[in-house]
DNA sequence: CACCTGTATCGACACTCGTCAACATAGACA
DNA sequence: TGTCTATGTTGACGAGTGTCGATACAGGTG
C-alpha cells in the first residue's frame, strides 16, 4: 500500500458524542460513547497534558514541549495516546517531533452539553 | 455517638474547580481537583444516572424514578454518592424518599472550561 | 410495637487503569 | 551505513473501581 494521499482523518458526519445532557435521559450506547469522553479528561495527568496542548501557541504543541507533568517518557506518551483515541486531541509527525493539536469541535460539544444541562 | 445534628455537608466557600483550561497548562493541584468532576462523569452508568436527575422535571428527581439503569440497587446508591462527592449532584430527603439535583453552578464552570478551551 | 418499603453501607471479587523499565521504531545527520 | 534523539510499544505490577449479595438504617403504616 503506497501513500494513500489525503486520508480523510476529519469525517464531518461523525457527531462527537453528545444528545444534550438534561434534555432526556440518555440511552445505554449514547452514555457509553459520552463516558469515554469524560473519562479520558478523569485523569490528572491527561488533564494536564491537555490543558498545556490547548494553551500552547496554536492549540498545538511537540510532545517534548509538554512532556514535564512528573511521569515517565512512556506514561506520557500512554496518556497522550488516550486522548486521541477519546477524540481530543489528534497528532501528525512533522520530522523528528511529533506535534498534538486539540480538536475544537469535540470540545465544544462536550461543553455544549454540559452548558445545557446547567441551563436546565 | 448521638445525632449530631446537622453537618455542614455544603461548603459553598469552595470554588468548584475551574481555571480556564486553555490559558495555561494546569498546575497539578487544580489538574487534581478539575479531575475528580470528569471522572465522575466518565463511567456510563453515572452518566446516565446523572442525565436522569438533569432531565427530570425541576432537575429534581427521587431515586426511585432513575434507578432503571440495568445495574442493582446498591450499585445505583454508590454511583450516586460518587456524584454527590464530585460536586455534580447533591441529595436530599423527604419522608420516604430521597431526591437528587443537580448543582447548576458546578456544571456551568465545567462546560465554560471546555468551551473556552475549544475556543481558543 | 411489628412489618414493609426505600435507600445506604459493608465486604468481597474481578477487572480496569496508571505507572514503570525495557525494548522497538522513526527520522536526522554524519 | 551507523549513531543519536524523539516517540511509541510491550509486559508486568500494584492500586483503584464497578459490581454484587448481604445487611443495616430510616421512615411510613398498621
Amino acid at each position: 500500500m503506497p501513500n494513500v494521499a489525503a486520508l480523510p482523518l476529519i469525517q464531518p458526519e461523525v457527531e462527537p458524542c453528545c444528545p444534550p445532557l438534561a434534555e432526556r435521559p440518555l440511552t445505554a450506547d449514547e452514555a457509553e460513547r459520552t463516558a469515554k469522553m469524560f473519562k479520558a479528561l478523569g485523569d490528572p495527568v491527561r488533564l494536564r497534558l491537555f490543558s498545556a496542548v490547548a494553551s500552547h501557541e496554536g492549540g498545538e504543541a511537540c510532545v517534548c514541549d509538554i512532556s514535564d507533568v512528573g511521569v515517565s517518557q512512556p506514561t506520557v506518551s500512554h496518556h497522550l495516546k488516550k486522548l486521541k483515541e477519546a477524540g481530543l486531541l489528534s497528532s501528525e509527525r512533522r520530522g523528528t517531533w511529533v506535534y498534538y493539536r486539540v480538536e475544537p469541535a469535540v470540545l465544544a460539544a462536550m461543553g455544549a452539553l454540559l452548558t445545557k444541562a446547567a441551563a436546565a
